[in-house]
RNA sequence: GGACAGGUGGCAGAGUGGUCGAAUGCAGCGGUCUUGAAAACCGCCGAGGGUGCAAGCUCUCCGUGGGUUCGAAUCCCACCCUGUCCGCCA
């Protein structure tokens, strides 16, 4: 959400900022609704008023037993009101309007974003691990999964395309990783681990800025709800409609989720394996942060995805993403894309966003400044996967094939393997 | 699902038709005292908006949305949420 204060001051450098995504511009519309508003909102105003100081004096007048004048200032509310409702409806419309408007904007990138319109002009900013050279022909996990006990077929039966079925080694192997990677951020990174509710209302929706304009990427209850596509939903709105102290933050949230995601409008994509699932799990990192030091946590954050990468031992690379590319409540993000030999490419892997103030005012999310500051800001939030688990399942197949098809563990997830090293075919 | 009770400022908690945006306490901020701190004492202390260079003036908000009234935190209706008891249940 933006701030229209923001708008009516800056609206070129607004327009500008959108134009980076690819939007249109938009401040002069906006600026008309919000100029004709606030208009009427005076009128509306001074109407209120006077109608609460006649009101005043009919209550004083009451009190010293002067009927007449009562009687006379109760006349003159009534003709004041007779042209109130008309003006009140007006102003709600509009305001709704403009409010409707600023509701389905984008964020505005960050003057670090690089120009773009899609994933061919993001930024590589980094590179790590060097992919493994294989003596024979890497497979994609999708050949190799189902001797290991990662089964489609028997999803398909029950829930339909996009579904998977995970038995033994497979099932174990996914536990593992969850494990590992909460014990990693909430250990070593030093997140709060959370359990939060995976079904949610509209306004925690609307809140990280799913509402109103992407519903059809989600899965809707027969109550309403909403299942959430990323745990980020849940811990975000954990401060939903709080005045933090400054000392709270920065609040570093994580939880290892089921996210249900639609994928409406990527038929065709990535329809085999286990790369683009209707349910997949995810170790999710969120920080509620102070407005001056979003971006050092948003390197932070960065830094708690990679470790897990490093530790895994997983070959990837780091890229900024150009302003078309990103998600919509993001000011800037960083990807971070592993190698699968399998596909002789690199795989997001993990996404990991400054959203800025963004949600925070969709929340309604603030905090108290310490010291001599008055009133409240809004809190920046950030959010990143750390990392997504279906996905690092797939990086760990295939870059630790064997030839004859059997998968061997990384050493930091043997203990969580209990003690077994390597997946063998059933 | 049924029956009650309740939702008020950062927190606790008064307030049932007329200077109530709201007593009081705690927390917070500023000060006096002190070598320093504590205690004590004094003062300040909700949020958002309109208008204005500013001082200021003014509007809205007591869970949410409607309604009654000249006037609503207070009365009425609907919904949401919390608590307690009963029923059902992993």
């Amino acid at each position: 959400m933006h701030d229209i204060k923001y708008i009516r001051e800056n609206p070129d450098a607004f327009d500008a900022a959108l134009a980076k995504r690819g939007a249109d511009a938009v401040a002069q519309d906006l600026l008309a609704l919000d100029e004709q508003g606030r208009a009427l909102k005076t009128e509306l105003q001074n109407g209120q008023a006077r109608r609460n100081e006649a009101s005043k004096a009919i209550g004083k007048a009451k009190g010293q037993g002067d009927e007449e004048t009562a009687q006379a200032l109760m006349a003159e509310v009534a003709a004041l009101k007779s042209k109130m409702p008309d003006l009140e409806e007006q102003e709600r419309a509009l305001s709704g309007r403009l409010q409707n408007a600023l509701a389905i904007l984008p964020n505005l990138p960050a003057d670090d974003v690089p120009v773009g319109a899609d994933e061919e002009d993001n930024v590589e900013t980094g590179r790590w691990g060097e992919p493994r050279h294989f003596a024979f022909d890497p497979k994609e996990h999708s050949d190799i999964g189902p001797a290991l006990g990662l089964d489609f077929e028997t999803a398909a039966e029950m829930s339909g395309a996009r579904f998977a079925f995970l038995r033994g080694p497979m099932a174990k192997l996914q536990r593992a990783l969850g494990q590992f990677m909460l014990d990693q951020q909430t250990t070593v990174n030093g997140y709060e681990e959370c359990a939060p509710p995976l079904l949610v209302r509209d306004e925690a929706v609307f809140g990280v800025g799913q509402l109103p304009k992407f519903a059809e990427d989600m899965f809707q209850t027969t109550d309403g709800r909403w299942l959430i596509p990323t745990a980020e939903v849940s811990l975000t709105n954990s401060v939903r409609g709080q005045i933090l102290d400054e000392a709270q933050l920065p609040i570093r949230l994580t939880a290892l989720t089921p996210c249900f995601r639609s994928e409406a409008g990527s038929a065709g994509r990535d329809t085999k394996g286990l790369i683009r699932q209707h349910q997949f799990e995810k170790v999710e990192l969120v920080t509620i942060a102070h407005p001056d030091k979003s971006a050092e946590e948003h390197e932070r954050m960065v830094g708690a995805a990679e470790s897990i990468l490093r530790a895994l031992e997983l070959p990837y690379r780091k890229m900024l993403l150009c302003a078309g590319d990103m998600g919509a409540a993001a000011r800037k993000t960083f990807d971070l894309e592993v190698w699968l030999p399998g596909q002789d490419s690199y795989r997001e892997i993990s996404s990991i966003s400054n959203c800025g103030e963004f949600q925070g005012r969709r929340m309604n999310a603030r905090f108290r400044p310490e010291g001599e500051e008055k009133g409240t800001r809004f809190v920046h939030t950030l959010n990143g996967s750390g990392l997504a688990v279906g996905r690092t399942l797939v990086a760990i197949v295939e870059n630790y094939q064997q030839a004859d098809g059997s998968v061997t563990i990384p050493p930091v997830l043997i203990p969580y393997m209990g003690g077994i090293d390597k997946l063998e075919p059933m």
